[in-house]
RNA sequence: GCGCGGUUAGCUCAGUUGGUAGAGCACCUCAUUUACACUGAGGGGGUCGCAGGUUCGAGCCCUGCACCGCGCACCA
């Protein structure tokens, strides 16, 4: 007797959840609970970390889209029987996270982070965290992930920050983390460092100043930003060109903009002698290549005329106090006015923006931590942390999807330079460093004694996230997760973050475990609207997967993400799109009436060999299709394993096959008709299996529907996939 | 400046080793209660960015160019 259900169009909503909880208490998302006949712990393992979503809001498209690739290699694995787990968890996102809390404060109560002070401040962005992430793990339920929520992990929870410490504390032993008093990227309106890989480069209009510091001063010099002139010590020209016979000279100016300048002209072939005046000044506490000029010539590296704010200091004379701006014009004006000003010129130029405040990022020398990239490690036969990355890849030992990007990769790694890891900010990994006069001291645990100060930075995010893949897995203790579950089979991820994330995990693994994190990247695209614009609040044209889940079901959305989808390259979706994937979801539901109306009396016969010579030919058809996608599957081409199993299923199965048992079941003989509904019912078992990855939910309904398990291990989700080496 | 990717139907995109151009959506015609109207049958529509080359044969390989997008560097 047929359900009743199936006389009722499906009903993604009232079915979805019941689903996922009927999978989440069945215990099979936790591969040591997966039935022992099939699963044992001795047998192929699969593993897959999640990337974290960040604790700043709520999920969004890109996620959904993580979230169902995932899946999918999940539950494709788990159904071909490996021992499979897939560890979520989330991101405390450090500056991210606390500039959205210190907006949300200013707002309501118009206060600082420093009105609050520390304590209070992380107590507010904890409570916010603890809010946004039970809004993201319970969004990442709806959409259907087969995750192991009993291992679900945080960047910032008590073990990870333990395998944070540790590793700070290898590396400096190891002499790779250092502090030193050096040029950094600093965010004036964030008032924190920040790497070189959170800028944004700008493009805007400039103006670039032609000048002298002096009426006799015999070199001009161009620049866009006079108001760092006042920091200048020396110029530098190349060592052939025009100006060859000042070198070594030193000229005093008596008076520039209201100070006195003493500049040494020196030689270096960085100076390109044909582009603009063929000299530069030189200003090393605010410009990365002349701070390095001035290393290689022992140039003073302490005139600092632009503080944290990124106003003028007291050595700017008369400009103290000044914005970099105003001091800027003031400068100009001054130039004008003396006469000194030779050439003014548009231009176009690149501008330093901060990732996250999108704060114009003013270069200043300070005392921060790094990492040190170009140190060769004891431990790793000489290797440096640069060498780790490049063999990791080079090698073979990581495949990164699409190919391409592995060059990309490379390419940052030959301009990569240390990473500076300190933040000024409070929401984040403390740096288990303590200080006591002159003394310092690093290690997991603060020392015992007292008088000991911790320093009161925090670690780049990024640090927790490069030991994403084996913190989650309980390092640095030696867990048994660890040793079946890592290396990772698979990191699946936006292409946006290959440097930030991936590259820092494969640095970090290699050089803590001699391994590497995982061994295929599959990189996707960005998710954008129907016309080809990313999704934007400003825009409004955003689609939330949940919106989409209430409105057209979970499984038509992640069909509609994954058609069509090919690694590394943006996709394009609207309502449209998911519209057509909900009608799929019905099709496939009357699909499985019509096959379970006429077949009420029959059962599934594994070795029924008797078919029509037409129904054979229709399975041999059949088997292609499986063999086809199962190889698609493994290719992680996805996007056409869907599209062929949609097409089967509608435009073969149902449009062709289905409407020819019409008559076959009217009129054929007994014979025929048993062999026509051992086929349907045959293709029906399969198509449900085939297409379970994609669309769990819808599938999984129907298989319950039908075969009614007695017993937990009797359900789809842990079904095998369709063999490939038999009809 | 160096490098990478893209350019295929009105739109969004596939096209796996070179062998007669595909899908979804949209559009047009027909069917009108059928397992499913969240439907079915059929149809129109593309000199595959441009110019050369290799080949019996090129959307696919090679060279050059154009436009769009992206990464990195420079940014005096």
């Amino acid at each position: 007797m047929i359900n009743d259900k199936f006389l009722k169009p499906y009903n993604p909503h009232d079915t979805e959840e019941r689903i996922y909880k009927l999978w989440e208490e069945s215990g099979f998302f936790n591969p040591d609970n997966l039935p022992t006949e099939r699963y044992t712990l001795n047998a192929k393992r699969f593993s897959i970390v999640m990337p974290p979503p960040n604790v700043t809001g709520v999920l969004h498209m890109g996620h959904a889209l993580m979230l169902t690739l995932e899946d999918i290699m999940i539950r494709y694995k788990r159904m071909c029987g490996f021992t499979t787990l897939w560890l979520p968890g989330t991101d405390h996102a450090a500056i991210a996270t606390q500039a959205k809390v210190e907006k949300d404060i200013y707002k309501t109560e118009k206060k600082s982070r420093h009105d609050l002070g520390r304590e209070e401040f992380l107590k507010r962005v904890k409570a916010f965290a603890q809010q946004s992430h039970d809004t993201i793990t319970s969004q990442v339920r709806v959409m259907g992930a087969s995750c192991d929520w009993s291992r679900e992990a945080y960047t910032l929870d008590e073990k990870r920050s333990l395998a944070v410490r540790t590793m700070f504390k290898m590396m400096y032993d190891d002499g790779l983390i250092y502090r030193g008093h050096r040029i950094v990227n600093w965010d004036p309106k964030g008032q924190t460092t920040i790497s070189d890989d959170e800028i944004v480069y700008e493009e805007r209009k400039a103006k670039l100043y032609t000048f002298r510091y002096s009426k006799d001063f015999p070199i001009p010099i161009a620049t866009t930003r006079p108001e760092t002139k006042l920091g200048d010590v020396g110029v530098a020209v190349h060592p052939d060109g025009k100006w060859k016979s000042y070198i070594g000279q030193t000229l005093e100016v008596t008076n520039f903009a209201g100070v006195p300048l003493s500049i040494r002209i020196v030689g270096d072939t960085d100076v390109d002698p044909e582009f603009g005046t063929g000299a530069v000044g030189l200003t090393p506490t605010h410009s990365f290549t002349d701070w390095e000029i001035a290393e290689r010539h022992k140039l003073n590296k302490e005139l600092v005329v632009i503080n944290e704010y990124a106003k003028m200091t007291d050595k700017a004379g008369p400009l103290v106090g000044l914005k970099v701006t105003e001091a800027r014009e003031k400068v100009v004006e001054w130039l004008n006015s003396s006469g000194l000003l030779e050439k003014e010129e548009e231009i176009t130029q690149n501008i330093s923006t901060a990732e996250r405040t999108g704060g114009i990022v003013e270069p200043l020398p300070k005392l921060q931590w790094f990492i040190d990239v170009n140190k060769p490690i004891k431990a790793r036969e000489g290797k440096t942390l640069k060498d780790l990355m490049r063999e990791a890849v080079k090698s073979g030992d990581i495949k990164i999807l699409p190919d391409h990007f592995e060059k990309i990769y490379f390419h940052w790694i030959e301009n990569l330079r240390d990473w500076c890891i300190s933040r000024q900010i409070w929401y984040g990994h403390r740096i288990p460093v303590w200080y006591k006069g002159e003394e310092l001291f690093t290690g997991t645990e603060a020392p015992k004694e007292v008088g000991w100060e911790q320093d009161p930075d925090t670690l780049d995010t990024w640090f927790s996230s490069g030991l994403w893949s084996f913190s989650t897995l309980g390092w640095p203790e030696k867990t048994k997760d660890l040793e079946l579950y890592h290396p990772t089979d698979v990191l699946e991820t936006g292409y946006e973050i290959l440097f930030f994330w991936i590259a820092r995990m494969v640095l970090m693994t290699k050089y803590a475990l001699g391994t590497v994190p995982f061994h295929t990247v599959y990189l996707h695209g960005t998710v954008r609207d129907g016309q080809g614009r990313k999704m934007s609040k400003s825009l409004g044209n955003g689609i939330d997967p949940i919106d989409v889940a209430k409105k057209f079901g979970t499984d038509a959305g992640r069909m509609a993400l994954i058609v069509g989808n090919t690694p590394g390259t943006d996709m394009n979706i609207s309502e449209d799109k998911i519209r057509g994937y909900k009608n799929f979801a019905n099709k496939l539901w009357n699909i499985a009436r019509f096959v379970l109306e006429n077949t009420t009396e029959e059962t599934l016969e594994e070795d029924f060999s008797n078919y029509t010579e037409i129904d054979t030919k229709l399975r041999e058809e059949r088997h292609v299709i499986f063999v086809d996608v199962t190889k698609d599957m493994e290719a992680y081409r996805f996007y056409m394993a869907a599209e062929k199993l949609y097409h089967y299923a509608w435009h073969t199965f149902a449009d062709k096959i289905l409407e020819e048992s019409k008559a076959i079941l009217e009129n054929g003989s007994a014979m025929e008709k048993k062999s026509r509904r051992q086929l349907l019912i045959h293709s029906l078992d399969k198509i449900l299996r085939s297409l379970h990855p994609f669309i769990p939910f819808v599938t999984e309904e129907i298989w319950q529907l039908w075969k009614q398990p007695t017993t937990l291990d009797g359900m789809l989700m842990v079904a095998e996939w369709p063999a490939t080496d038999s009809l």
